[in-house]
Formats: structure tokens, C-alpha cells, sequence
DNA sequence: TTAATAAAAGATAAAAAAATCCTTTATTAA
DNA sequence: TTAATAAAGGATTTTTTTATCTTTTATTAA
């Protein structure tokens, strides 16, 4: 047994993620906490960088620089090489809700195609859970545009929600 | 480039299941189709293997057939070995929900845990997220408790919902 | 009792998703 | 102009999920 406490901590986040993948990818999870993490430091005018990023959200960085690369090749945020350098939010972005930086990520499958995995979603071939799924997806897409990133943002500053666990479960 | 028609009906399939995943896992979506085929046939006093369940729900056999094993644990539905043998479901399994189904296979990080992938999901450390996701979810355990499974069984053999495609699209 | 049947179990293999590592390119401040 | 910085890109590794193959066990009908 290692009892080295990086490697505990690291353990004790590990399995904490297993079998969490409700909706979303792991993936587009990051990429929704970076998104929003993002337009919290645009907001006080601060690029943020990669390893900023990784750490505040709690995510593993090399992998969520590479989510953040996807991100700026969709033009989702922007992003400066360089020293001062970083991921960034502006008026130029902010049209974009949370639909569009899931859809970057993980494909549109979470909005179209069936369910029950049926090669087409449609009310003429509808698979046992159609009609229900079809208000499921509903809540879903509402959730995901209803409020833009920029309002996200702005509750967490706020404390109104968070993107880390700050009740002390895994940070003693 | 292979024109083996077996192959090029394989490779189809294949390629239509890419990136399905709303939701449910491949094997939580099989699974969910597999019990309400078996319903169907248990309401005709018929036990089905595994080959024939694969077949009908469009789903590699073998697998099927390790969701079955798991489904059979879980006592959702019931199995016999040998001849005239298979599974089958009857008034002991008349109580078990969808809900079931999929927790038996994907666990139930469906309907607990937080969306975003924090530790815990609660209202007093709740992710930007979390309050739609209450409401989504809602929706979703509805959509998997409020019918029986027998119910979506007689849907399925009356014609008002399929458990593949009849349009057309692979089976020309 | 035996041969056939079908599920259960176990072991592997293949594919996809998640994560890491290393190199290159752009930028800027000194 | 140069050294430091930070994103971009590419390649690889690890883990998880999906899928297949083989052997064993139980059952039953002949
Ligand atoms: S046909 Fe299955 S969700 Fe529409
Ligand atoms: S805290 Fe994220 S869904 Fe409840």
C-alpha cells in the first residue's frame, strides 16, 4: 500500500470519477467547469492558463488543455500564446451557451438519434422510451441555453454555485 | 475495400452505434430492450434464449447473452438451463422498473451524484448546473418508473412502439 | 443413461475514452 | 535579439467499455 498523500489524493479523486458519466462525457464535463472558469476570469479582465485551469477545476491538466484547444478551434473561448498569455471570454463569445461547448465536445448525440440506440429517433418508428426521452431532451436543451455562460459565471463569483467541492470531502 | 455483405451489414451497424451514448450505456440500452423482448414472449408463455434476444433487438449475442447473466442476479428476470429452456419473466418480476434494469447494469450514477462530476452532489454545494439537473432528472427517473415493463411489452406487441428499426434503413 | 440443449462462467481481444508526455510554434518582455 | 512563457500539435499509454471465444454446468427429452 503507498501511503503517499499526492498519490492518496490522487486515489481518492480516481475513484470518485468511476462510473460518474450521468449525460456527459468526463470530457465535456471539464470543458463546461473550464468554460465557465473562463468567463469568472474574463470578468475581471485575467487570461487564465492551462495548468490554472486544470487545477481549479479539478481536472487532470494535459487533458484539459487538449479540451481547451477543441474549444478554441470552435471559437468558444479565445486563447493568446505567449507570456500574459492564456484562455479568454469576450463579447465575441458571448453568444455561446453551454449546448454549443457540449456539442464541441461530445457531438450532437446528446440532442438527436434515439436512445435506445435505434438507428433513427422518430415519432413514425418510435422506439418503447421515445415519447418520454423526447421530454427528457427538452429539460436538457433548456438546461443548456436557457442561462448564457456569462450568468454562470457570475453566480459562482457570487458563491451561488460552485465548481469544486468546498464542503471538505476530499480537501481535508 | 470488403464487399462481403455480412461484413458491410456488420460495419453498418457498427457505425450507426457510434456515439450513441445519450444517457444510457450500450449495455444498459441492450439490457432495457432485452427485458421488455423477453416480457413480449412471456406474456405468450414462451422462454427465449439469448441467441434469439440478440437477434431481435439487434445486439451482438454474446454480449447480450453477459447482460443476461447479470440481469438474471439481479432477479429481474428469471433463466432455466437445458432443453426448452431460457429466460423468461413472470408475476415474481412483475414489480421491477426500468429503473431497475439500468442500475443493475450501470449503476446508479443516473440518479444520484452530481452531473458535473463534484463528489457529492447536494444543495448546499451545488455545481452551476445542479438545480436544472434536479429537474432533468426528475424527468428521467418518471421516464423509467411510471410504466411497468409488461406495459411497454403489450406497446411493443400491439405495434404502437418497436424495439428496432422497421423503416428500412439497414434492412432494405 | 445418454445425447442434445442452453445458460453460466472465465478468459481474451478489440475499440473507444481518458490521460500523459514530448516537441513545436507563437508571443512578449527584458 | 534572446530567453522565457504559454498554447498547439503529435504521439503514446492507460483505463474502461464493448465484444468475442471457449469451457463448464445444469436440464431434459429420448
Ligand atoms: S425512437 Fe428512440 S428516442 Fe426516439
Ligand atoms: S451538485 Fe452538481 S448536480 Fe447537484
Amino acid at each position: 500500500m503507498n501511503f503517499d498523500p499526492a498519490f492518496l489524493l490522487n486515489e481518492v479523486t480516481r475513484i470518485s470519477r468511476i462510473k460518474s458519466s450521468f449525460m456527459f462525457s468526463q470530457a465535456s464535463k471539464y470543458a463546461i467547469k473550464s468554460v465557465i472558469y473562463v468567463w469568472t476570469k474574463s470578468l475581471e479582465d485575467r487570461k487564465v492558463g492551462a495548468k490554472e485551469i486544470g487545477a481549479e477545476i479539478e481536472a487532470p491538466e494535459a487533458f484539459t488543455a487538449k479540451i481547451l484547444q477543441q474549444l478554441v478551434r470552435a471559437k468558444i473561448i479565445g486563447s493568446q500564446k505567449g507570456p500574459n498569455g492564456g484562455f479568454y471570454a469576450d463579447e465575441s463569445h458571448s453568444k455561446i451557451t453551454l449546448k454549443d461547448v457540449v456539442r464541441a465536445i461530445d457531438g450532437d448525440h446528446l440532442f438527436s438519434g434515439c436512445g435506445l440506440g435505434l438507428p433513427k429517433c422518430s415519432e413514425k418508428n418510435p422506439c418503447p422510451l421515445h415519447f418520454e426521452i423526447v421530454k427528457v431532451r427538452k429539460g436538457i436543451d433548456s438546461m443548456l441555453t436557457t442561462k448564457s455562460i456569462r450568468l454562470l459565471a457570475v453566480e459562482v463569483i457570487k458563491g451561488e454555485t460552485q465548481l469544486t467541492d468546498l464542503t471538505g470531502s476530499v480537501e481535508s
